[in-house]
RNA sequence: GCCAAGGUGGCAGAAUGGUUAAUGCGACGGACUGCAGAUCCGUUUCCUGGGGGUUCGAUUCCCUCCCUUGGCUCCA
């Protein structure tokens, strides 16, 4: 499999450095407000990446860390007048709730940057000893950029262009200002841990190699995020860390993964432009949203038009999950020894062919894209089949399936269980159908009607078919 | 200004040094249906930012220009 590299620019073959064991790092939320659709983004994709790396038989630990203590953190629990870390748990407990909706389950551990203190001095503690960075005179550490010659190599800067871009600060505390803060003193009434340089609070770059160094070690092979933390944040990742261990490379593959685009521009809460990802769940559920996620490579920008997107996502997202979903319906309710048709030899092979191009199309660096156009194809040649579809058998199904439960597998799509059917209506609905049926047979289609329009009322929508009367939750 | 990522049909978005450039959405026509929905079939001519170059052949590789977005020490 190949994975696009964006320290090399280029695709490369994966290989990690102890097979079948995978490190991936992802950086994760700094939590002091709620997820967008944009953050949904990376973290379905990075999702993907971990499932597709466990079924092709490596053993990924996956970190994602929380930034639980940052300035952004601190001025908005001092705008709510709320403790700054209650402020990050309750939002990074929202956060992993949208995860869990969305289906979001290959992360290994979360680990907090608060958890980490003595990991982060100890890194500090080796930058100073190893005179790459310094203390100053107000007790915050400073990282020494000009000790470190491969600093700019990944995002293609130059140190001496960063100056006259003048969006560096000048501070009287830095020797040089591309230097960047790691141990910020603490100011009063802020979050505060003691250090031997005075008590203070870690700078963001150094959290996450800190982390990482304890967790997957001095190096490893797969680090994933936005390609807005390119620069600064990752290049002071490689020059932290390998500073500090004497060890290189930091990371052997580097994902970076296209902005989410609002009216032209990054969705981001800054410019305000953000539709809360926990109401686009809300309102188009998980499935949708990473239909909608995966339907686009991961590198390339995608647009989200708030009305437009997901409406559109829904459509062809259902085109699949319908078909899909009735396949696994007739296997849930009569198992897969069900007596039938069989498929074709040829049918057959088709299956198991298409599974196998399904890993190999999403092994170029995971072309979800390319994957989701197989199943189209896959469901318009057996869709005309559907109304019939109950005269097959077990293991004809089964074949029929496979390629959706490979999605279901890789891409989160397609999910078998179904909570809309269970509970009251289950019992229920089924015998309105059959009251509907029998006014229908004897020509009663103004009480046929009614028995529909108040099951609709009631959220389920009825479809005919040649195969008989079904039904499902009704969207709006 | 510097660096990076992009520019493909009405829209969203793939791919490739080589027959008619995926797939989906939308639109239109038809089949099916008591109706609705879903589904199926068909149509959707004109799409690879501009200009050079390499090549038998370029959308793909190279050069250059234009445009959009991101980053340039808060950002998924």
């Amino acid at each position: 499999m190949t994975i696009y590299d964006s320290m090399a620019r280029a695709p490369r073959v994966f290989a990690p450095r102890v097979p079948p064991r995978v490190g991936l790092f992802v950086c994760g939320l700094t939590p002091y407000d709620e997820a967008h659709v944009g953050h949904g983004r990376v973290f379905v994709v990075f999702d993907m990446v971990a499932r597709a790396l466990r079924r092709w038989g490596y053993r990924v630990f996956y970190v994602q860390n929380v930034t639980n203590v940052d300035d952004k953190v601190i001025v908005r629990a001092a705008e709510q007048e709320e403790d700054p870390l209650a402020l990050s748990d309750r939002h990074f407990v929202s956060y992993l709730h949208s995860m869990e909706r969305l289906g979001v389950r290959s992360v290994n551990y979360y680990p907090y940057a608060t958890d980490y203190l003595p990991e982060i001095l100890e890194q500090i503690q080796q930058l100073i000893d190893r005179e790459a960075a310094y203390i100053a005179t107000d007790g915050s550490v400073y990282f020494s950029v000009a000790r470190f010659p491969g600093y700019g190599r990944l995002s293609g800067q130059k140190v001496e262009a960063l100056v006259p871009g003048a969006r560096v600060e000048a501070d009287a505390r830095k020797h040089a200002p591309e230097d960047f803060v790691i141990w910020k003193a603490a100011t009063p009434g802020e979050p505060e841990w003691e250090s031997p340089w005075g008590p203070g609070r870690p700078g963001w770059h150094v959290e996450d190699t800190a982390i990482t160094n304890r967790l997957l070690g001095p190096r490893y092979d797969l680090h994933g995020a936005a390609l807005d933390l390119i620069f600064p944040h990752h290049e002071a990742e490689i020059a932290l860390a390998e500073s500090a261990t004497g060890q290189a490379p930091l990371v052997n593959y580097w994902m970076h993964g296209g902005l989410l685009m609002m009216n032209g521009e990054k969705m981001s809460k800054s410019l305000g432009n953000v539709s809360s990802l926990e109401g686009a769940i809300d309102e188009y559920g998980p499935a949708v949203l990473r239909f909608f996620y995966l339907n686009a490579g991961y590198r390339s920008p995608l647009d989200f038009d708030p009305d437009l997107s997901l409406t559109e996502a829904r459509e062809a997202y259902e085109r699949l999950a319908r078909p899909a979903g009735r396949i696994a319906e007739l296997l849930a309710r009569d198992g897969e020894e069900r007596a039938g048709r069989e498929l074709p030899e040829v049918d057959e092979a088709a299956s198991e062919a298409l599974v196998e191009e399904l890993d190999e199309t999403l092994s170029n660096d995971f072309n979800s894209r390319e994957a989701i156009a197989l199943l189209f194809g896959w469901t318009r040649r057996w869709s005309e089949n559907l109304p019939g579809l109950s005269e097959f058998s077990g293991e004809a199904l089964r074949l029929l399936e496979a390629p959706y439960r490979w999605a279901e597998e890789v891409l989160g799509l397609f999910p078998r269980a179904d909570s809309t059917r269970s509970g009251a209506w289950a019992t229920v609905v089924p015998v309105a159908i059959r009251a509907r049926a029998r006014a229908r047979a004897r020509g009663d289609y103004a009480e046929a009607d009614r028995i529909r329009d108040e099951l609709r009322a009631a959220g389920v929508a009825l479809e005919d078919d040649a195969s008989g009367t079904r039904w499902d939750a009704a969207r709006e």
